[in-house]
DNA sequence: TCGCTTGACTTGATAGTGTCAAGTCGTGGC
DNA sequence: GCCACGACTTGACACTATCAAGTCAAGCGA
């Protein structure tokens, strides 16, 4: 296989932080199951950090094709429902990524600008799916109350699913599509109306 | 003072995870501040992770009391918007317990039947407030649904403010209490209606 | 072909970490 | 007076990221 060293590395990180978080990820076992020297990843990379940040700004940019992408044929009709259901979808798919993406202590954005970019590249999206949702009368006062408000709830959803606690004293989410859908309606009732 | 060696390492470590996150947080460090061994915070508490959990207990406890406490007279009169205001305020002022609360990876709640009951305890303030939101009328999986969206909303809102993206997005937040409560807002007018 | 740079590593050492396994030491009870 | 026990200390271990060198093949201009 052509995979670089450097794309093995993030992959294995990825996958480990997909299975068992961020913290207990030790860059030398990744080194030595990739079969290279316990310093090899930090020759691609300046340090620890640094490896988060790229793997930030791979997921902003996931992120933001997911979102962006045309509607499909299954999906909800509604826009705003839509965007929770692939924001809570991307999360739930991606945790190794998005369990990365919003933790400030572990990737320094700002020694980064692409990740930056990225991240704001993905919030650009949300915005013009709010201002969407609105209409042209919105004022961007009025868009930037209700993209934080989508944004909140989608995110504090795909948190709560991934770290826990809400399956654990909801019950068993046994349909969590029809969760956030439901959760989503109630939400947009209030936004559109 | 007769402060005890085992608050005073919960207190030392509380401040760092406010400042500076849970990752960094090195117990022996904690313990040469306070003039003690290294080996001497492990006799209070068995590991690592179990001091973690003994500070999302302590953390689960004052947000139930935060929570339920009686209304003060400078605060919203919709009990929703109560609720939401609260929340953000405990996650913002208790940075050190809050950033620990959700982080399943750091604590074992299943090895701990305290920590357990007092995160049980703290929702069932939730579900509690969402009952008398809705009136009696409303059915146990309706009321389940309600908690959820508010939850998520508050929950959302808490992360995206503590670490760090939502500041930066929607440009300063100069008056965070009537980001919270606009938001709060429109989420309930969809609650209730 | 020689010399030189450059990228992709390796090797070795260092400081710092949690954790296991023994000590030490003062207080309280019998 | 003895003994148990809680609250530590001391020392070792395996593991971590990171700094500072060294190696080594590929590429390239002269």
């Amino acid at each position: 296989m052509a995979q670089t060293l450097r794309d093995r590395v993030i992959k294995a990180a990825v996958k480990y932080i997909a299975d068992s978080g961020p913290d207990g990820l030790s860059f030398r076992q990744i080194a030595a199951d990739a079969g290279v020297s316990h310093q090899a990843p930090y020759h691609h990379f300046g340090d620890r950090s640094a490896i988060f940040t790229e793997i930030a700004r791979e997921g902003f940019q996931k992120f933001t094709e997911v979102m962006s992408s045309p509607a499909r044929h299954d999906e909800d009709s509604n826009l705003a429902v839509r965007m929770c259901e692939r924001y809570v979808d991307f999360a739930l798919t991606n945790k190794g990524y998005f369990r990365v993406m919003f933790r400030s202590d572990l990737c320094q954005m700002d020694e980064s600008p692409e990740t930056q970019r990225a991240a704001d590249e993905a919030f650009d999206t949300l915005l013009f799916a709010v201002g969407e949702i609105l209409g042209s009368s919105a004022s961007i006062d009025e868009i930037r109350v209700q993209a934080t408000a989508m944004w909140s709830v989608a995110h504090g959803l795909a948190t709560l699913l991934i770290d826990g606690p809400l399956e654990h004293k909801i019950g068993k989410v046994s349909d969590r599509r029809a969760l956030v859908r439901s959760v989503a309606n109630r939400m947009i009732d209030g936004l559109t109306s």
